[in-house]
DNA sequence: CGCGACGTTGATTTGCCTCAACGATTGTGG
DNA sequence: CCACAATCGTTGAGGCAAATCAACGTCGCG
């Protein structure tokens, strides 16, 4: 009980909660334990859950009609994740969300979440807050892309995510920047010789 | 008093209060009746408000080294804007706000807009769903960057936002879509002999 | 009417892509 | 623990979409 207290103490950071509110918290949330290479959600299916990142790693991407994966976000620790255009809205998917490093998650569907919300009107202001600091961040994202060139790109997000990117492959980091892994190569090989 | 209340039913649609709530609300609101060419914010100014656009049309754009403007936001009728980067975290504005078709708006503090989802709770709901809204809608735009040619984008743009295409400049649309108004013009014609 | 703002067209340049080949690194089974 | 294959990253040559630079119509408004 302890041990479990402290993922809520974790998730939702500088809350308190009573013992009753903590247990009907933690009977909304499952824990995964996921490998490398896995996949929990493909495009198509209908997006039930969101997902708290513990540790590992994990992103969602895009695959257009060429095939190539276009990466939309990183998760890594404390960050959340779904594919939101499903989420929010019930429908289906249209990202693929994969394991990229062996990871801990703690699963929570859509109806759960509004059911917390509900019950504990707090949460929803949390999530509300963290919600606007990610809005905030994609419409930095887009600003970026439509202002600066790809290497100002990869240099901006070695500096806003340093533990993001040891932890991923080039070619992640390549469709996320919206570049092929040879102009990023060449971008990094720039970098160098500066 | 009746004319009054019909602002909060066009804001908060499908919500009703009591007209103490309503007396509420409305005091925490001011009606703005500013002409095309009026800037509402400027890089570098504190973001305090948000605004909602009653009718007319506004755009908020970044302003990059060399100057050229990045549009990130078109608002019409019942859209929320403002700088949002700045206005989550009562910081600088890094975009400016610009009137481009005259407009009726309700400015609201970062500080009342706390205070109204504090006093009643389900406005910070209706408030979080429109802006699950605008969240997905923004990582759809993302993926469209990285996805679609500018060709693809423009014309998912007239499909989406009709009402914003009759009544903005192709400059500004050029803006929005990360291209030049010459690259834009080729496009057009393109579409034409289609 | 005349001027400034807006849109179009043409010539040239450029940043990034594509295709192809080849190193380097990682992981795995013998 | 090594061998070898698969995965990942790098390099080069050539191409293309969109940018840049420049000039010229066109429209609306004082």
């Amino acid at each position: 009980m302890n041990i479990e207290k402290s993922i809520l103490s974790e998730i939702y950071k500088g809350m308190s909660f009573s013992c009753e509110e903590a247990l009907f918290i933690e009977s909304k949330l499952e824990k995964l334990e996921l490998k490398k290479g896995a996949t929990l959600l493909k495009n198509g299916e209908t997006v039930l859950h969101q997902y708290y990142v513990y540790n590992g790693c994990v992103r969602t991407y895009f695959m257009d009609r060429s095939g190539k994966e276009h990466t939309l976000q990183f998760a890594v620790n404390d960050w959340w994740i779904s594919d939101y255009t499903g989420f929010f809205s019930s429908t289906k998917a249209i990202m693929n969300i994969e394991i990229i490093q062996d990871a801990t998650l703690y699963k929570i569907s859509r109806k759960d979440t509004e059911a917390l919300f509900c019950e504990i009107p707090r949460l929803e202001t949390f999530f509300r807050k963290k919600m606007e600091g990610a809005f905030a961040s994609f419409q930095q994202r887009i600003l970026a892309s439509l202002a600066t060139s790809a290497k100002e790109r990869y240099v901006s997000f070695i500096g806003l995510y340093p533990q993001i990117e040891q932890r991923v492959k080039n070619y992640h980091i390549a469709s996320y920047l919206g570049i092929t892994t040879e102009s990023l190569s060449r971008i990094r090989k720039e970098l160098t010789q500066e």
